[in-house]
RNA sequence: GCCCCCAUCGACUAGCGGCCUAGGUCACCACCCUUUCAAGGUGGCAGCACGGGUUCGAAUCCCGUUGGGGGCACCA
């Protein structure tokens, strides 16, 4: 049988990080097994921010590098028929009317329990059901009704979802039951915590996808390192890319007690994957993130400032503070200047020739032979004058790039204003 | 309150009865490299929640305790 699951968010708001990783452990699964993989969406209520939420969620997904297979369904759409099984499920003495709303009958002694694909057996003793409502007095179907209904209908095979439906599921394991449906494998995937061992919120920082995005990951690293939580394929493999992470998945192992989300290991993780890209697609990439971010800086600036930055920075965001000297002005640190350095510095700067890397590097050593001092005495002021942090790119780099004229000018203006 | 789930270094995890004086990665600390910051290299710190069992032998199995999480809607 193929393997069919499905993405199922609700379009009330952004999609949050803790349900992306449930998207994308159902991809994984569905890629690694020749399987389709759905997008539904659960929307029983009708909301005017449906239609910006969906946008959200599809591009976010395609961000992020998760496909879906067809169009993307709503629940809503499927409103009839959730009438006309209801009604059959009434007629069959399954379900009966209560004040305009359909309810279930849930069997009252017993147990209802199923083989978790994550989590083992579990069965929750049938006392514990309510009745619970399939269409509401309105004629809107209830969730618990909608879902594996339309699961059924979708020939879902495996619900891969947060383990916050765990008691949902032998609700409905009976609502199938009633329908005549064979129920699909579920996997209740644990959630997500913030830092403080508490859920995810907006105070752990980035917690949408769009955020992780302005924040200047790539998606390769955000998907890596999603994966990693609450899965592992062994003990040692960390770095692994999308084919990879889809050849190896398995539901199996994914690990059935929550997972803390770590920003710096996030952040050390994005660093590896920026490191290991080619310089053009390093600087690229870095074009376009700033552009996205509405810095209009000139692209052949950026692109050969990209290199000098790849080795040094985790995400693309430090971009601006980190080589922003070179797109305007800088306000040096008083205290870190040294006006006598600076002055033997412009001289010797003045004179050299060609104004590259290589030959300021002469400049810049013979400096230090001359004035007796250590390279990290002579530098700092320099940098400080042209860089305006004592924390920047390679000096000799970076004296390079912003050119001469600019470079003594700086240096100038320091000294004048020390 | 009731029901369900979970429990290995600070974090993510490996471990599915002996290979474990518990391994890897991030973080942290030290040292090396070095024009700053990173990166890289080397080394280090640090954990099986607790109590009972079962067994020749338990991180691994069972029970309990504690702690955390989820659910108990005509929300999803």
């Amino acid at each position: 049988m193929t393997v069919r699951v499905r993405m199922a968010p609700s379009p009330t708001g952004m999609l949050h990080i803790g349900g992306v990783r449930t998207f994308l452990f159902n991809w994984l699964f569905a890629r690694g097994r020749d399987g389709e993989c759905l997008l539904r969406i659960e929307n029983t209520d009708t909301s005017r921010e449906v239609e910006e939420a969906v946008e959200q969620i599809e591009r976010s997904l395609y961000w992020l590098g998760i496909d879906w297979d067809g169009e993307t369904t709503f629940q809503l759409d499927r409103l009839e028929r959730a009438g006309e099984e209801a009604r059959r499920l009434v007629s069959e003495g399954s379900a009966y009317d209560d004040e305009g709303a359909i309810r279930i009958r849930m069997p009252d002694e017993g147990v209802t329990g199923w083989e978790d694909a994550i989590k083992g057996h579990i069965e929750f003793p049938n006392v514990e059901l309510e009745d619970v409502v399939l269409v509401r007095s309105d004629g809107r179907p209830t969730y618990n009704f909608a879902s594996p209904l339309e699961d059924w209908l979708d020939g879902i095979t495996h619900v891969v979802r947060g383990d916050d439906h765990v008691s949902n599921t032998p609700k409905q394991l009976h609502v199938l039951q009633a329908l005549g449906a064979e129920p699909p494998v579920y996997a209740h995937v644990p959630s997500v915590f913030g830092e403080d061992g508490r859920k995810l919120s907006k105070r752990h920082g980035a917690i949408s996808v769009d955020e992780f995005r302005a924040s200047g990951y790539v998606p390769e690293a955000l998907m890596n390192f999603l994966a990693l939580l609450g899965w592992a394929p062994d003990g040692e493999t960390t770095i692994m890319s999308a084919d990879e992470l889809v050849e190896r998945f398995t539901l199996e192992r994914v690990g059935s007690s929550p997972a803390t989300f770590d920003y710096a290991k996030l952040d050390w993780m994005n660093g590896v994957y920026l490191r290991a890209l080619p310089a053009d697609e390093y600087a690229s990439r870095l074009v376009g993130y700033l552009r996205d971010q509405g810095l209009e800086w000139a692209e052949d600036r950026v692109r050969a400032a990209a290199p000098l930055v790849q080795e040094k920075i985790a995400r693309f965001d430090e971009f601006p503070a980190f080589a922003g000297f070179l797109f305007h002005d800088v306000e040096p640190d008083r205290e870190l200047l040294d006006l006598r350095i600076l002055g033997f510095a412009e001289t010797a700067l003045e004179r050299t020739e060609p104004w590259s890397a290589a030959s300021l590097e002469a400049t810049l050593k013979r400096l230090c032979d001359d004035l007796g001092e250590k390279p990290r005495t002579v530098y700092l002021p320099i940098r400080v004058a042209v860089t305006g942090s004592r924390i920047s790119p390679g000096l000799y780099e970076s004296l390079e790039l912003i050119g001469r004229e600019a470079s003594l000018a700086r240096i100038r203006a320091a000294r004048g204003v020390a």
